[in-house]
DNA sequence: GCCGTTTTCGGCCCGACTGTTTTCAGTCG
C-alpha cells in the first residue's frame, strides 16, 4: 500500500476504534472504517491523486467531513478529532480490542469499572479474578482473556496462501470422505487469491450436518475447538490457522459461496443492489418476500441483480461491479495460459530432472532451471554439462538460469564471467530488508542497470518480515525502460507481494513472469496461486511473459545475454 | 459520517454461536 495512504488509513481506523469504545453510533463508526479501507485500497497516494485534479469526495465513502480530516492527516500526521478522542480515552486502549472475546462494549466496561487501559492492567485484573464479576463477563470469559493475554492462544496472524493450502486442502479432502457430503469448497480470501490469508472459510453441502461437524472438530491437526454448532464450527489448526466450516443445503450452495467468498465490501455492495430491487441476499439464497428466487449457483445469485458472474479474484468492490455492469470485466490470466515456468529450483542431475518431468506432464513448453549462486559457488562450469542430461528430445525445452543476490550498492554477488554462461539472470534482494526507502530503492535501481539482469525477483522473506520499503513506481519505470521483467511468485520463500505492487506494474505496462520456484515436483502446484494473484490484480495473458511461446522470448533473453 | 434516477432525512447486511442471562447482549465473520 502506498506509504502515506497507509498512515491515513491507520488514523481513520484508530478513530473508528475509539468511537466504537465510546459507544458512538455504529454507522458512524462504520463510515470511518469504510473510509480507511477505501484509502488503503488506492493504488496511488492520495496527494498524488489530488494534484492530478481528483477531489477526495470522489473516493467512495469519503464525504466533505472526512475529506477535511484526510487533508489534515496528510499535513500533520494526525487530526484534531483524533487528538480530542485521545484526551477522552487513553491511547493504548485500542490494543484491548485485539483480544478475542473483547469488543467495544466490554472494553468500555473494563475501562469504566476497573480503569483498565492497557494489556498489562488487563492481565493483572484477570489474574486477580476481578473481571468475572463485571456485568456481561463471567469465569469463562475471564479465563479466555487471561490465556489470550499470556500469549497461549496464537494471536491472529496471516499465512501465505501456499502455506495455508498445505493445511486447508487435506482438511477439505478429509471432510469430503464423510458419507452424505456432496461438496466441500474453500471460499474466503483463499478463493479470492489474496497473497496471505487470515483464516480459511469452508462451505460444505451435507445431507446430515452433525456427521461433518463431528469429523471437522476431531480432525487430528485441530489444536483447539473455538466453537461448534449444527451448521457452523470453528477450529484452530497447528500453525495457528483458524478454519471456519459452514454446512448448508444443496440449493443454497451458490449463495453460500458468494457470501463466504466475500469480500465483505463486495457482499455489502451486492446486497445493497438486491435491496434496491426488493430482494434479500444472504448465505441461503436470494429472496423476494418469503420466496427463494435463486441460490443454487453463484451465476443465479448474480443474475438476480443483473450482473454476470464475477471471478472471485476481483471481488473487492474496487470497480469490478461497475465493470460487470458495463460488460468490461478484464480477461484474467489463467493457469492454462502459461506456456512455461522460468524459475524451477533444483540441483543438477537430482531433483531437477524430476521437476522437469512434472512440468512436461503439465504441458509446459519450456522451463528454466535456476541455480542459486550461493549453493553453486564459482563452479558454474558444471552447469551446462549437468543440463545436457535434462534436455531431452520431448518438450519442454530446458533453459538455464542463475539467481544472484544484490549487494547494498546494487552490484551483484557473482562476476560477469559466470553470469553470461546462463540463459537467464535473476537478481534478488535477500538481506537488509529494513533499509530506509530511498536507499533500498537506489539499491534495486542500481541492480537493474547491471549487465545480464533480465528479471527482478521478489525479496526473499526473512524472519516473517512483512514489508520491503521501496518506491515501487520508480522501480517499475526503470524496469520497463531496461526491458527487465518483474517476477511474481507465491512461493513461501518470497515475501508476499502487496496488491499495490502488481497494480502499479500492470498500470505502468511492466512485463511480469509468474514462477513456481518449485524445489520439488509437488510445488509446481503453487503456480495456480501465483497466477490467481496476478489475475486478482487484473493481469491479462499478454502482459505475462511466460504466457507467450518460447519463440517470443528469444529476443528478450538474447538482449540481456549480450549486454 | 455517507449517501440519493423514489430520498437532503432516514436509512445504513445480517445470521450463528457463546456466555451470561432467565430472554438476550456481545462478538464474530
Amino acid at each position: 500500500m502506498p506509504e502515506r495512504n497507509a498512515s491515513i488509513a491507520a488514523v481513520l481506523d484508530e478513530i473508528a476504534d475509539l468511537l466504537d469504545i465510546q459507544g458512538a453510533n455504529s454507522f458512524r463508526v462504520r463510515a470511518y472504517r469504510n473510509a480507511a479501507r477505501s484509502i488503503g485500497d488506492l493504488g496511488t497516494e492520495v496527494d498524488v491523486l489530488m494534484e492530478g485534479g481528483t477531489a477526495l469526495t470522489e473516493i467512495p465513502g469519503i464525504g466533505t467531513d472526512l475529506a477535511k480530516k484526510i487533508v489534515d492527516i496528510l499535513h500533520t500526521g494526525t487530526c484534531e478529532f483524533l487528538e480530542q478522542l485521545h484526551s477522552e480515552l487513553p491511547a493504548a486502549i485500542t490494543q484491548l480490542l485485539k483480544i478475542p472475546a473483547l469488543g467495544p462494549r466490554r472494553v468500555r466496561t473494563l475501562y469504566q469499572d476497573l480503569h483498565i487501559e492497557n494489556l498489562e492492567q488487563l492481565l493483572q485484573a484477570a489474574q486477580t479474578g476481578q473481571i468475572r464479576g463485571l456485568p456481561g463477563f463471567g469465569e469463562k470469559t475471564e479465563q479466555r482473556i487471561l490465556e489470550a493475554v499470556q500469549g497461549r492462544i496464537a494471536m491472529a496472524r496471516r499465512h501465505p496462501l501456499a502455506v495455508a493450502a498445505r493445511y486447508a486442502e487435506p482438511l477439505a479432502e478429509h471432510l469430503r470422505a464423510v458419507s452424505g457430503v456432496t461438496r466441500v469448497d474453500i471460499a474466503g480470501s483463499y478463493r479470492r487469491m489474496r497473497a496471505t490469508v487470515g483464516d480459511i472459510d469452508m462451505v460444505a453441502i451435507a445431507a446430515d450436518s452433525t456427521a461433518i461437524m463431528e469429523r471437522f472438530v476431531s480432525y487430528p491437526s485441530v489444536t483447539q475447538v473455538i466453537s461448534k454448532g449444527p451448521t457452523r464450527s470453528s477450529v484452530l489448526l497447528a500453525p495457528g490457522l483458524q478454519v471456519d466450516l459452514r454446512s448448508l443445503a444443496e440449493d443454497s450452495f451458490g449463495a453460500a459461496m458468494v457470501y463466504f467468498t466475500g469480500s465483505k465490501a463486495h457482499n455489502i455492495a451486492i446486497r445493497r443492489m438486491g435491496q434496491d430491487r426488493g430482494l434479500k441476499i444472504n448465505e441461503y439464497g436470494v429472496f423476494r418476500e418469503a420466496s427463494r428466487i435463486a441460490g443454487a449457483t453463484e451465476e443465479s445469485v448474480y443474475a438476480t441483480i443483473d450482473l454476470p458472474w464475477i471471478p472471485p479474484e476481483l471481488r473487492e468492490n474496487r470497480g469490478e461491479i461497475e465493470a460487470a455492469q458495463k460488460g468490461t470485466l478484464p480477461k484474467l490470466v489463467h493457469l492454462s495460459d502459461l506456456r512455461g515456468d522460468l524459475h524451477l529450483r533444483g540441483k543438477p542431475g537430482e531433483s531437477a530432472a524430476e521437476i522437469v518431468d512434472a512440468a512436461r506432464a503439465r504441458g509446459l513448453e519450456y522451463v528454466c532451471v535456476v541455480f542459486d549462486e550461493r549453493a553453486f559457488g564459482v563452479d558454474a562450469g558444471r552447469v551446462p554439462n549437468a543440463l545436457a542430461a535434462l534436455n531431452r528430445p520431448a518438450s519442454p525445452r530446458v533453459l538455464t538460469g542463475i539467481e544472484v543476490g544484490i549487494d547494498l550498492d546494487g552490484t551483484l554477488d557473482a562476476p560477469d564471467a559466470i553470469l553470461r554462461q546462463f540463459d537467464l539472470v535473476i537478481a534478488a534482494v535477500r538481506d537488509q530488508l529494513d533499509l530506509p526507502r530511498t536507499l533500498q530503492t537506489q539499491r534495486v535501481l542500481n541492480a537493474l542497470q547491471q549487465a545480464h539482469v533480465a528479471m527482478l525477483a521478489q525479496p526473499v522473506a526473512i524472519d516473517g518480515a512483512e514489508s520491503f520499503d521501496v518506491d515501487f513506481s520508480t522501480i517499475v519505470r526503470a524496469a520497463v525502460e531496461r526491458g527487465v521483467a518483474l517476477e511474481f511468485s507465491m512461493h513461501p520463500r518470497r515475501l508476499a507481494p502487496p496488491d499495490s505492487h502488481l497494480e502499479i506494474a500492470r498500470r505502468d505496462g511492466a512485463r511480469i513472469v509468474i514462477s513456481s520456484e518449485a524445489e520439488e515436483a509437488a510445488e509446481l502446484d503453487t503456480l495456480r496461486f501465483s497466477v490467481g494473484f496476478a489475475g486478482r490484480c487484473g493481469f491479462a495473458p499478454a502482459q505475462v511473459l511466460n504466457a507467450h511461446p518460447l519463440s517470443d522470448l528469444g529476443g528478450w533473453l538474447e538482449s540481456h545475454r549480450a549486454r
